[in-house]
Order: structure tokens, then C-alpha cells, then sequence
DNA sequence: CTTTATCGTTAGCTTCTTCTAACGTTAGTG
DNA sequence: CACTAACGTTAGAAGAAGCTAACGATAAAG
């Protein structure tokens, strides 16, 4: 949760987070979204990757990223710590599980 | 938002939190929990306070401190977006607003 | 008003983070 | 194999962040 909570400190991070929210993006593309380099943009992916916040597949010599909401699981469950006290916590994440198992039936 | 995430994306600020979560604590006394000096502790309070995420009350030459949950709502709303759609999330928001007056109720 | 207690603020040092420029890697193409 | 395309990696510079030591501020007590 240390990773993916710091990742997220950073403003250009969360954009790219925003970017493959919805869509998988070659980092090519990504960086062009952005006034700084595409290396830059590639070490931005890279600690995203590390703290388990986006996913990395390879389609020849490119690779496409796409954002990883379960990342955030964790850190929304520390995050409900300081809402409610333990018991509601339970609550809440089984109540989350629940959500996400129907969104899931949907889909298939 | 991006106050409070930096805030929290330091170990030692989060450790803050958790201790005046659940009690209201002068600066001297948080300070003796860590083995860094107290000014550093007074600015970690100040970072803390800047985001929303501590409230400082003074009493005499005290100044007490105490998390501030609501200063982390923001945040979560926007940890959702990475969840759930737009409209999951206006539900969500309803849900937690109704659970968060149910437990005024309970107390007052 | 002096003294003590509690706490914040500032200057300066050190460490971490982010960026660019240059180079390395890997997978296709002809 | 030579060449190109799409990325990653590394070294080093610049800026931000956290820490300590010294100092300043404020409130209560005597």
C-alpha cells in the first residue's frame, strides 16, 4: 500500500492513471498526451507497474498498459480505517465484494 | 485532493494520523512516540493541518490535535472513479452520507 | 516582570525524486 | 544481416522534501 500510495502522490502518475482508465494505451501514445519525454513518461509507467497500479502486456515491440483498479484495493480499505471503526470496515468491504461480484455476472 | 494525498504518502504522517484518530493528542506527547525530533513532528502537524487532514485546537500553551476524517472524502471519491462508473459512485457517496448520519444518531 | 513550559519557525544540510540526453534492447522487415 | 520502430535503462543535473540545531513566540505561574 506504501508503493501505491506514493505513486499516486504524484500529479502526472495520476493522469496517466486516468488515460488507461478505461482504454489499454502503447506508452508511445501515452507520452504523447504530456510536455515532458518519453522516458520520463517510461519510468512514470514503471513505478505505476511496481506499485501493482497499472498492467504491462507486450504486442511485439510495444507495450500496452491499462489501469489495475484491484491496486487500489488496499489502500481504500486503510482509507476506510480512519471512516469508520473496525466492524464497519468489514461492512463495507464485503458489501464492496458483493458489488463487484455483480458487475462481474454482468459483463459475461 | 493533491494536498492530501502528498500528506498521506509520507509513513510517518500516516503513523500521526492513526494515533490521533481515536484521541486528541497535544503536539509534545505525539512527538514521543517517534524517534525524530519534535520541530520535525511540528512540521509533519503542519503539513497535515495545511491538508485538511488534523484539526489544531489550543489550550493554554498546548495545541491539541485530532484526525479529521472528513478531510479524506475527496480523496475517496476519486480512489472510486477507479472503481466503479459515475453513476456506482453518486450511490456509493448517498450510502456512506446516510451510514455517516445514522452514527451522529447513535451518538448525540 | 521573570521564569518555565509548550510549541512553532528558520537556515542549512542531506537525501529522494523527477527530468533530460545518451545509449541499450527487442521485435519486426526486407 | 542491415535497418527501423517502439521502448526501457542509466548518468547526471535540478529541484523538492525531511531532518536537526538554534532561535522565537506565547501562555501560565510565582
Amino acid at each position: 500500500m506504501d508503493a501505491a500510495i506514493r505513486a499516486l502522490a504524484e500529479p502526472r502518475r495520476r493522469e496517466i492513471l486516468e488515460l488507461v482508465r478505461n482504454s489499454e494505451l502503447p506508452a508511445g501514445e501515452i507520452a504523447t498526451h504530456f510536455d515532458v519525454t518519453r522516458p520520463a513518461i517510461s519510468q512514470h509507467l514503471h513505478v505505476l507497474r511496481d506499485a501493482g497500479l497499472v498492467s504491462e502486456r507486450r504486442d511485439g515491440t510495444r507495450r500496452l498498459y491499462r489501469a489495475r483498479p484491484e491496486g487500489l484495493t488496499e489502500l481504500r480499505r486503510y482509507l476506510d480505517t480512519f471512516w469508520d471503526g473496525p466492524l464497519e470496515q468489514l461492512k463495507h468491504a464485503a458489501e464492496r465484494e458483493q458489488r463487484s461480484r455483480n458487475r462481474g455476472a454482468e459483463r459475461n
